[in-house]
DNA sequence: TATTGTTATACTCTATAACTATA
DNA sequence: TATAGTTATAGAGTATAACAATA
């Protein structure tokens, strides 16, 4: 019989993908505070930027969370100036989210903060385990239908 | 001056380890269900059979949560015969908590949950990138004073 | 008086269900 | 009647603060 073998549990990527996911989240929450947002503000934004949907449907679907939340979140987004809400004039239903300028900027401050917490939570990694990391992320999020993007 | 290149937002590492860690939580919550267990009753069985701290207190600094959480989750596992809570009798205080054979038979059952996701986890990987992959976050572990183990 | 653990309480995040408007 | 969005409500997860026991 072929021997399987298994990982210590903490050596699973499930496991440190957990539990490392949640101390970045934690560190993004802070610095994102003083601009008023959260992490799932980030989400969206980043969705509007990618282009990859723009009906709060179809958003909720793409983030995995429910359309109540994506209201909330849009309603905080269009109260910073950050997304417009229009109509679509087609379905009359949808209300189609769109960055505005200060959506845009807020968006560059956002991938900035991203940037700089990056470089702290890597820094004991070589620039080649960097940048390996970075494509296999890259190509698990692909592999689960999330914008991949650049 | 030098030209420091910015990575795409979504190509943060924090930002994928962000989206990617919830993901992996949820996928071991459902998992776990059946064991009336959630991951943080499985961080904490992993810091007992590590040895890497056995007070509650020293358990809430390991984990990052709060001490009354660690007395909530301990509760849990004591209800399910997985760990004995002992009074240290050098320090009538704090309470010392150890594995039973059932958690430990538990904590096996979780660590082939936690593999038999992973397998489906990162199944678009090549071998070479799934093992570097478990490197480069048990180095990012290290790094911020999770328990690395094996 | 300081520390460990516990209890009581409250807050944040997010989902479900009921509802409105449009199709 | 089905669908997009909204509102009202509720639950899960977790922290803070007050307290008890021991040092």
């Amino acid at each position: 019989m072929a021997s399987k073998s298994e990982e210590a549990l903490t050596s699973t990527v499930v496991f440190r993908l957990g539990t490392l996911g949640t101390l970045a989240t934690a560190r993004m929450t802070e610095a994102l505070e003083p601009h008023e947002l959260k992490p799932k503000h980030v989400g969206l934004l980043s969705i509007l930027d990618a282009g990859t949907a723009a009906s709060q449907l179809e958003i909720a679907q793409l983030m995995g969370i429910a359309p109540s939340f994506v209201v909330a979140l849009a309603d905080h987004l269009a109260q910073l100036g950050a997304i417009d809400r229009v109509r679509d004039p087609a379905d009359r239903r949808r209300q189609v989210l769109t960055l505005t300028d200060r959506g845009r900027t807020l968006f560059a401050t956002c991938t900035t903060i991203a940037n700089d917490l990056d470089t702290e939570f890597v820094a004991e990694l070589t620039a080649q385990e960097r940048s390996g990391l970075r494509s296999v992320l890259r190509k698990l999020a692909a592999a689960r239908g999330m914008p991949a993007l650049e």
